[in-house]
DNA sequence: TGCTCGCATGTGCACGGTCACAATTGTGAG
DNA sequence: CTCACAATTGTGACCGTGCACATGCGAGCA
């Protein structure tokens, strides 16, 4: 029990199994719960194991089983709170069924650093990936480069089946407008998120087939980066011709933004105009007045994500997966169209 | 030219060398930028990689080479602003110098979740980690499992190096607290971050370093949990006794909280109360009023802390860092103290 | 011409696991 | 006690790459 450390390397296996007095085999069925092994040989390498504090190279084993155990995120801006939120939660999916995850985040989006992000990923030997830049161009590049592995998007891209989330965009969209048009609103703006977005434009897609089923008209949405200061932008440039009483913005930090805009201007809300956001950040709650919006799941977003990528990359393996549904939550931010601007230009 | 694919593995060196009609010895020759090679070679080796698509296979150069060229980032809490910010320009710095990078992220602090968290990250090879989720706990398990890479944190333990961001902590909470005293404040409440976050606790530091500095008395603060909700609960909970005229938030999203409890208590903001976050989050600059804080340059950080890490591994690369400053920035919640509050009581 | 030297390239093995297959041991029936 | 068969363990090759150490070859020099 002395002459223990051979060398100054990490103990391999068949380090163990020469002090436990076995073949490298048998240390190797213990790691992979190879059921014919005497109970009293496991305890006894699990024992050595322990107090060489071995610990299996993953390098190696990726190496002989040809497989990695990695799966590839792609973010853009991963710094907002909803890509945030869906990548922990992957993170933690992946991890609760032993696998890595390895990240890339888009700073910019063209499309040599969409290819860089991703050859990086493919270099790792990722089995899957997940697309959180769900913007066309990488889908594109995806294409091109002839991706091997499966991969999947937080929105649908018109070519795969994720479209339990890609409705939910859209549903969302149409719950927030007929909120609106419920509390008898028939001037509606839309502040859109940059249509190269799929989430974006899905969102969009909902406004305007609401607003069209209330047979009501509108202005070409605006079409916003997603900042909240671009919504204080937006909204300045809005109130210059003050014909509308609402606005659905198409995330909550437009929507902050514009409040920002609303307040400087010395309008109420909801008593002048309502606004509603999108994706019920924790600070949406907190705005002056609390912002009514469209509360996504993320966590489950997330978790659904990585099910779904499991699926795909045909592991044994099927976690159980619940589609994500939307949800309004109404707080003080929309109220009842103002009495003067009630439909009564439009009657005659 | 036909015999192209030999199996349906992907193509390894040897493929190439078989196709290039050289051993493998000198296609890896190529792969590392060895001196000696003949330029007509070269080219012949690197265009036949380019016919197979021929990618290097990680785990077999990190078997052989002995080092993964991956380091780990341990975070808490990452869907905030400011962690997930740093991760994202930490990942960026990485993937810059060919590194990858595996996350963890801790969605509950106790010891056994940490020590999974971090047998993850060493499973993976870690050559280095970066510490988001400075809490106490971490770097107790850290030392007990007697970590053997080296490792970074964003905030100082006292027993590491990194104290210019440290420094940083405490200082934007003493710029923080010095404008408030400064606007003519005596009464000034700190709303702390959960005291187990080093940060946290440095920010206290440094505010009841100003407070004593400028010979004035505070409350014991009260020690939140950085979400914008307690934030609005502490509001309320403080305005049962109004006796301070001002709040230092350890965090934007607290103060945004605050904020909203001050609203619904038709308090004017700066007219009776100020209010100073700490972050300068993106919709910080449009609430309502738009809030003083401490700007953060969590890029900056996250960079430094990848450099630093880089240094401490002892790789050749040594990346120039520059400190991180904080930076007041003021915006509309902060004002001079109210009349009512100047301070007549404490004169005689 | 013969020798040394340096460049360009080749050979064989190691890295730490897993796999396929062989070998050994143990068990129960005849 | 012997044999068939199952349970347990061992042997050697292989995964793709890099390293140490040849080897071949042409140039420069005596």
């Amino acid at each position: 029990m002395s002459a223990d450390l051979p060398k100054d390397r990490a103990p391999s296996i068949r380090d163990v199994a020469r002090l436990a007095g076995v073949s490298h085999q048998t240390v190797s069925r213990v790691l992979n719960d190879h059921p014919s092994i005497r109970e009293t040989t496991k305890a006894r390498i699990l024992q050595v194991m322990e107090e060489l504090q071995y610990r299996p190279n993953q390098a190696a084993r990726a190496l002989s089983k040809g497989h990695s155990r990695t799966i590839g995120v792609l973010t853009a801006s991963s710094a907002q709170y909803g890509p945030a939120r869906s990548v922990a939660a992957i993170e933690d999916a992946a991890r609760r069924q032993g696998y890595f995850v390895d990240t890339a985040n888009l700073s910019v989006a063209d499309p040599a650093a969409i290819e860089d992000a991703l050859e990086h990923l493919l270099d790792q030997a990722v089995e899957g990936l997940v697309i959180i830049a769900p913007q066309e161009r990488v889908f594109d590049v995806l294409e091109r480069l002839d991706i091997a592995v499966p991969y999947v998007s937080l929105q649908s891209t018109g070519k795969h089946d994720l479209r339990e989330l890609a409705a939910d965009q859209i549903l969302g969209a149409k719950m927030a407008t007929r909120h609106l048009i419920d509390l008898g609103h028939r001037e509606i703006v839309h502040l859109a998120g940059p249509q190269d977005w799929n989430e974006a434009e899905a969102r969009m897609r909902g406004f305007l087939l609401e607003i069209d089923d209330a047979d009501l008209m509108t202005h070409p949405p605006i079409l916003g980066d997603w900042t909240a200061d671009f919504g204080y932008f937006a909204g300045q440039e809005l109130l210059r011709s003050r014909d509308f009483s609402a606005v659905f913005a198409a995330n909550d930090e437009m929507a902050l933004g514009l409040l920002h805009a609303l307040h400087d201007a010395r309008l109420s809300v909801p008593g002048d105009v309502s606004v509603v956001g999108f994706d019920d950040v924790p600070v949406a709650s907190h705005s002056w007045p609390p912002l009514t919006t469209i509360h996504q799941d993320f966590d489950g977003i997330g978790r659904l994500a990585f099910a779904t990528l499991l699926r795909e990359m045909g592991t044994g393996v099927d976690v159980p997966t619940a589609p994500i549904a939307p949800r309004l939550v109404v707080r003080g931010s929309t109220g009842p169209v103002p009495v003067s601007r009630l439909p009564l230009l439009k009657r005659y």
